[in-house]
DNA sequence: GTTAGCATGTAAGGAGTTACATGATTTT
DNA sequence: AAAATCATGTAACTCCTTACATGCTAAC
């Protein structure tokens, strides 16, 4: 089973743990969760669901409308909602922190659901998440600078521009794990707003600049 | 043949057409272009090179090692180039400004590549992928604002934060197509620097996109 | 002399989309 | 009553990766 069709499991599980709904509605809701380029087809959801009630995490709610048999096959809309079994996978895809946890095709949906797990699995997946993107980074640096010479201003741009996002995303990182350490170490406080947050301190790599200024740019490519 | 077929080809008569390579050295070059996620495996590169020999783009040098003949077969280091035939393709592929070259897929090569390109098909693409963002920027926001009382703290920071990525991409593309604008339009100036640019005035959300809005034609499927 | 990296290839298989088939319900 | 959208499904096909097979060349 790959990477991305386990995203789709624990995306169908926790979005029918919340409220029942049929594949059409859940479709939707899935590839809105998982954003932009992640959408799924019903070529892939509906065999996904089926699959699903097979191994016994969800239930069909099929409308009675017995007395039409004989013809076609029922079309009706078709509800599914969470088995006990269900609930109990949910948990378990969760509590998951392994690497494909915050790898591209999973990171998503594990954070979407990460009002449902607890901080130290939060923690652990962001950090995760974390060195994998500064890995990303140190190969992209080294071999930019392997090539810089021959590139012209183009392709430069598209490289830094690139290492711009993924430096960005490390700084998002660095908030929301201040913010899990904030509300978890000291006085075991629930978190209630995140987005403050992302403003609030960061640079968990160094001493500077303290709160206030709104980030806008900065971040200039490291130093040398 | 893909989308993302397309952008292997292109990529690949782009980096060829440079300097001859053999097909490793070629798979680190495209995969350090194309970045992060889009990387490519042996087992879709070689048989892309074979089929643009066969095509009659690309010409393979096999070092003259003809003596070995009867057993295995040769192995040596086999270096491709372009051929005439090849660098009329790769002009051809660099002056196509339908959809496709502004989709995720191949947005990136095309970019790469915009030294050898004119003026006016930068900016139908720029514009192109600017329009594009700037609708999935809509879709976004309104199937969030459907559903924003029901979401969590998380599955909303993890909405803004993908808001404001695009957000970001759409003002680096702001900066690009004034520039852009700027080096051509008034005195034809050469392109110097982009680097200060992206960080030089936005906002083009405004009532007039100035010259020749993005063109439809060629087809790309429909979305949804 | 053996590991590690360079280098080329291919066959099998998986994952997911496209295209089609069908029909219900709502809107115009 | 037509059009649009909701809704469910499947078979064929495409693209791409994985895993394997082969052998060269440099370093340790």
């Amino acid at each position: 089973m790959s990477r991305r069709a386990e995203a789709l499991e624990l995306a169908v599980l926790g979005l029918l743990h919340d409220s029942p709904m049929h594949g059409y509605e859940l479709r939707k809701q899935v590839n809105a969760l998982l954003g932009w380029g992640r959408a799924f087809s019903y070529g892939t959801l509906y065999p996904c669901l089926k699959e699903l009630v097979r191994r016994g995490y969800l239930a069909e709610d099929v409308p009675d409308r017995v007395e039409l048999s004989g013809l076609g096959g029922r079309r009706g809309k078709i509800v599914y909602k969470l088995t006990p079994d269900g609930k109990e996978r949910f948990v378990e895809l969760l509590g998951r922190t392994g690497p494909a946890s915050w790898e591209d095709e999973q990171f998503g949906v594990h954070f979407a659901f990460f009002g449902r797990a607890d901080s130290a699995t939060r923690l652990r997946i962001l950090e995760g998440r974390r060195s994998r993107l500064q890995e990303r980074l140190e190969t992209f640096r080294t071999s930019l600078q392997r090539t810089r010479e021959r590139l012209d201003a183009y392709t430069l741009e598209l490289q830094r521009h690139g290492l711009e996002s993924v430096e960005r995303e490390v700084r998002w990182l660095d908030g929301l794990i201040d913010a899990e350490l904030r509300d978890t170490v000291p006085g075991r406080r629930p978190v209630r707003s995140i987005h403050d947050v992302t403003r609030g301190r960061r640079s968990r790599t160094g001493p500077g600049k303290p709160p206030g200024r709104p980030a806008e740019r900065d971040a200039g490519p490291p130093a040398e």
